[in-house]
DNA sequence: GAGCACTGC
């Protein structure tokens, strides 16, 4: 049984319906229905279900999907406008469906390529409640939403995963070059791609799912498609967007400079979904405490409401401990009525731990979730019928006086609120507690501030010099980043050699830079390394540094590079990478040890194509240090006599952070640090004792000299304190 | 002596 019922269409072929087989089994009717799964929040949600149609087709089953009626109006959209904008709710099926038609309408004749791009390699994982238990631990293995997407596609076209439908993700890539047509890939690797093609000319179609999460990937290709597209005229763009975005990518590649609308080239397109509605409540007056404000608005609800699961937005690790543990204390002392079960979910928890959020509570008992931002996007769980949406969020933000990026607390966004909420409309309708007043929801800013306007800029604008832009500061961004931002970043890619006196790439430094998947100071000090003789040690370090989660309890958290390092080679030397257990006793986060151990590898086959040699100081602390400040230097902080540090450039008070095993130790008077972390301090993380003897061997130009705009600024602040 | 939202190459 295949799916060859449905054949590639060329354009003079009736393309509004379709004809099936009846009578048979399907592939997919008996088992598992995967529909769903491919429908839910456009594939980034699963929601796995028996078949309730078990005697559908895949063609049938395609054919139910909300946007089947569509197909048409997309075709006819596509073939007249260059810029298609789908407004597509959740679970209309676009992203599984949209490059079928494509495809069936022959855009992928002559060997071109549709492509689409996710924001995540992930899949937000969930299932049904009604799955036995075992299966959502299969499921929440399941490896990426790119091939979970592609494979779907491939089934119903009954294709094998790789040769018509493929996927290419960091570390794992499963696609031909000469058969695939249909491309599901994530938006960091088509820039990577871009850097290769810049034209992107085995594409005829590419689509963006998800642009309105604009993460700085996707918003780097969307700036770089519009000059694509000036240059290649048959190229079609489909963006899927939410509501409030549609507007802005529309105008942004809008090409009619006419008021005559019949001459446009982007049109706009709304795609219903299957969801139902939220009704939401708002507190009368502001609450002091929005974490104890939390757990009181769980427990009345779980005295007044009908059964159903519950999904508490907060802001961080802490406060999802405080309310979990305060949940269980009021959980544990009534015992009459309906039971409550309360159960963390964040980043850094282990894994089997964030399994737990998808198991069934028992009976007669409501489950409550508390979670951070990873339940709005990447995490979707199943029978959430009430969301309790605290109104804020923990954002990063990058600071124009410090030039330091920070986690912040900030209020949440429409976008984000009304986000929040649709995860109470999965099941049946639901109900959104927001603790604040309807008031000041209508004062919340329409949509997040995008990634590109919060974030140090230097690894994008190393990526978009080396995707061959020039001047950089005209370069038409979506949403343009504070031209101060670009400034300090370009300062920074010149002090560390990516770019010459005339602001382009430099050659090989910088370029080898840019092709390295890691921020510019940590290129920089591989591509140095073995002049130091430690490009092995240099490596491990810099992987380690890449994963977050490096260990489970923070209690444990006294690490430096040093110990980082043994943990890596302990790890790898002794096969623990087999054994999940030996990172339970140690308290190490097992997915991120492979994570890290995966990066090494590949930053090792990226230092081979430079011909560089790995090599090893044997234990010799002063090579790795010197080859750190290489690349750190423009970190440098020294000990002011108060006791706590001044970064040497800008003069900023920082602390070490109490997790570093130097805090516990007499402070050294120099450091370098690779990033800061504000909470009721800024304090600095990863820091490396150094000699200042070394910040003017190795970065003579950025220590003997400031800019001007540097001094000025220094002056200024100087003026001011006294 | 405090405690890092979430992705991605």
């Amino acid at each position: 049984m295949t799916s060859s019922f449905l054949q590639p269409r060329g354009p003079g072929e009736d393309r509004e319906t379709h004809t099936f087989r009846g009578g048979g089994r399907s592939r997919a009717a008996g088992s598992v229905n995967l529909e769903r799964q491919a429908e839910g929040s456009e594939g980034a949600g699963t929601v796995l279900s028996y078949n309730p149609h078990i005697n559908l087709t895949l063609t049938q089953q395609r054919q139910r999907l909300p946007i089947f009626k569509y197909r048409s109006q997309i075709m006819y959209l596509t073939e007249k406008y260059r810029t298609v904008v789908i407004i597509g709710e959740t679970g209309s099926g676009k992203t599984t469906q949209i490059p079928q038609y494509l495809h069936e309408a022959n855009w992928t004749g002559n060997g071109y390529v549709v492509g689409i791009t996710q924001p995540r390699r992930v899949a937000a994982t969930t299932v049904s409640p009604s799955l036995p238990t075992y299966l959502p631990l299969l499921v929440c293995l399941s490896v990426c939403v790119c091939r979970q997407v592609a494979s779907r596609v491939a089934d119903e076209r009954g294709a094998m995963l790789g040769r018509e439908v493929g996927y290419s993700i960091r570390f794992d890539s499963c696609c031909d070059p000469k058969q695939t047509r249909i491309k599901f890939l994530t938006d960091g690797m088509l820039v990577r791609e871009m850097m290769k093609d810049p034209l992107l000319k085995d594409y005829s179609v590419m689509i963006l799912d998800e642009a309105h999460e604009r993460t700085l990937h996707t918003d780097i290709i969307v700036g770089l498609l519009r000059k694509i597209m000036k240059k290649r005229d048959d190229l079609r763009l489909i963006v899927s967007s939410a509501t409030l975005d549609a507007e802005l990518f529309k105008n942004f590649f809008e090409t009619n400079p006419t008021r005559d609308s019949s001459r446009d080239t982007a049109v706009i397109l709304t795609v219903e979904g299957r969801v139902f509605s939220v009704q939401p409540r708002y507190v009368k007056r502001p609450v002091a405490n929005y974490v104890t404000s939390t757990v009181e608005t769980v427990l009345a609800l779980h005295r007044e409401e009908r059964n159903g699961d519950v999904l508490a937005f907060l802001t961080g690790q802490e406060e999802v401990d405080t309310a979990v543990a305060h949940l269980g204390e009021h959980a544990s002392r009534s015992n009459k009525g309906m039971q409550l079960m309360a159960v963390p979910l964040y980043g850094g928890l282990p894994y089997g731990d964030q399994l737990k959020v998808f198991q069934r509570a028992p009976p007669n008992t409501r489950k409550v979730v508390v979670a951070t931002n990873i339940a709005e996007t990447s995490v979707t769980l199943p029978g959430i019928v009430f969301v309790v949406d605290c109104g804020f969020v923990k954002l990063r933000t990058f600071s124009l006086t410090t030039y330091l990026e920070s986690l912040m607390v900030v209020p949440v966004s429409q976008s984000s609120a009304v986000q929040r909420a649709g995860r109470a409309g999965r099941v049946r309708t639901g109900k959104v507690f927001r603790l604040y007043t309807e008031d000041s929801y209508e004062k919340l800013e329409q949509t997040t501030v995008p990634e590109m306007q919060r974030s140090n800029l230097a690894p994008v604008i190393l990526q978009l010099k080396a995707l061959g832009v020039d001047n950089v500061l005209r370069f038409h961004f979506l949403s343009p980043p504070p031209a101060d931002s670009m400034l300090h970043a370009l300062e920074l890619l010149y002090a560390l050699g990516a770019l010459d006196d005339d602001c382009q790439l430099t050659q090989p430094l910088g370029h080898n830079m840019a092709e390295f998947p890691l921020p510019p100071m940590f290129a920089r000090m591989l591509l140095t390394s073995d002049t130091f003789g430690c490009s092995d040690e240099a490596v491990t370090i810099t992987a380690m540094l890449q994963v977050h989660h490096v260990f489970n309890q923070t209690s444990r958290q006294k690490a430096s590079a040093v110990s980082l390092f043994s943990i890596s080679h302990y790890f790898r030397v002794n096969q623990f990478n087999k054994d999940p257990r030996w990172c339970q006793q140690h308290f190490l986060n097992y997915k991120g040890l492979c994570h890290a151990v995966s990066i090494r590898e590949q930053l090792i086959k990226l230092l081979k194509r430079f011909k560089i040699p790995l090599t090893s100081c044997e234990g010799d602390p002063e090579p790795v240090q010197r080859c750190i400040v290489s690349g750190f230097f423009p970190n440098a902080a020294r000990l002011h006599y108060t006791g706590s540090y001044r970064t040497v450039r800008g003069d900023h008070t920082l602390l070490i952070h109490p997790s570093s095993i130097l805090h516990s130790e007499r402070s050294p008077p120099w450091v370098v640090f690779n990033e800061v972390i504000q909470t009721s301090k800024q304090y600095m993380r990863d820091v490396t004792v150094i000699k200042p003897g070394w910040l003017y061997e190795l970065a003579p130009h950025f220590y003997e000299y400031g800019t001007e705009r540097e001094l000025a600024e220094a002056k200024r602040r100087r003026t001011d304190a006294s």
